[in-house]
DNA sequence: CTCCTAACAGGTCAATCGTCCTGTTTTAAA
DNA sequence: TTTAAAACAGGACGATTGACCTGTTAGGAG
């Protein structure tokens, strides 16, 4: 062929395939999202496609760690850091999510609990990438409230096993929420969580 | 051929086949379950499958309707209809499915969970269907909460929101533990959501 | 400039997917 | 016993899957 205005973009090609990966895996899921239609939507050849990725499991990963890993990074951990105390970030979470979600009108989900769910039992590197992702959103959570706890704000805790609760209904409100596409779950939830945790963060000594 | 000794059993050919995807769909998923695979471990022959489940689709709201929803109401309607009050049920649910999957040594995770996981966005009826689930499992719940605040034997609790978040917190230990294939998520939110319904649970008046 | 490798194009491959077909046998009703 | 429908057997269908092939071009090193 004549030498049409072709560039070499290879860090940007590889971003595209990897940006359009993330949102059909996050949206349809790992398995039901086939090479041909991120190909398709990302304007890739086959060729660029096998350069960047040899196979599916390598794209899988580079999703994992490239996108899924910023996002827990994102929404929860920087929240956390900035935030006065853990009950005011979760809560600012939550309302985030919320917001986000309610105009949009589909909710498609946690994207490290929807990968997670149908990746863990076929691909066990897969799967250890996900639990990286798992223990170091435990880990800045069970901080905060370790930190929370060191500071007075909070007590009567127990940091670790908090943190995997919080975790637990998050990802558990959002599969209910994905499941019946509706953030009414979001919502209940938040509230409960924030009810739950307010007694906690009472400024009053334990007994007296 | 030579008539051989087949025997017609349309009941028990039907139950062989939705027992077997039923198993498939749960451990591996929906999409990733092949019909090919069901036939094999099911040993029935293509015709046979065609017979009763002319597409895949049937298959999976046959699945959903007749054993998630069956496990559903044995692990959880049935036992809050035999407790006492609700974490008491809980509490037991919980230590039950944490007995089971110590020895078994792999977590396949929540049936109604995982099936809605990845079938939620591709089918909206069976997505209707999981819907009717959850919403049976949360009126259960929710009335259990109700009966207990009647009773005397709860105050200060929003029974719709409480089961919500129960539910949450169920599906998304759930998922943790099948993530990283170790109950611990579940043995921790056991005892916190154990700790977080006591004193709601206290037999004290509310003021005085 | 030359040269070499990474980057990319476009198509092909066997395997597997879900579906459906024709033909045979069982079973119960008439 | 006759008969029609349900139950079942076994295979074939086109479509799609993930992987990979050969050939070409871009772009930096020398």
């Amino acid at each position: 062929m004549i030498g049409n205005g072709r560039t070499n973009d290879p860090q940007g090609v590889r971003r595209r395939i990897v940006d359009t990966a993330y949102d059909a895996f996050v949206k349809q899921g790992y398995i039901a999202t086939g090479m041909l239609e991120i190909r398709e939507k990302a304007s890739v050849s086959g060729g660029a496609m096998a350069h960047h990725f040899p196979a599916k499991r390598a794209l899988g990963l580079a999703v994992i760690r490239d996108r899924v890993s910023h996002a827990v990074q994102q929404t929860w951990i920087e929240p956390l850091d900035r935030c006065v105390d853990a009950p005011a970030a979760i809560d600012l979470i939550f309302g985030d999510i919320i917001g986000e979600l309610a105009p949009k009108g589909s909710v498609s989900g946690c994207p490290l609990n929807n990968m997670a769910m149908d990746v863990s039992p076929h691909d066990p590197e897969m799967r250890l990438a996900l639990g990286d992702i798992f223990a170091a959103w435990h880990g800045a959570l069970s901080a905060k409230f370790q930190a929370d706890l060191a500071s007075g704000r909070a007590s009567n805790i127990q940091p670790s096993s908090l943190a995997t609760l919080v975790i637990a209904i998050y990802s558990g409100a959002m599969a209910m929420a994905k499941a019946r596409q509706d953030v009414g779950a979001l919502v209940e939830s938040r509230a409960e969580l924030a009810a739950l945790l307010a007694p906690k963060y009472r400024r009053v000594t334990p007994a007296g």
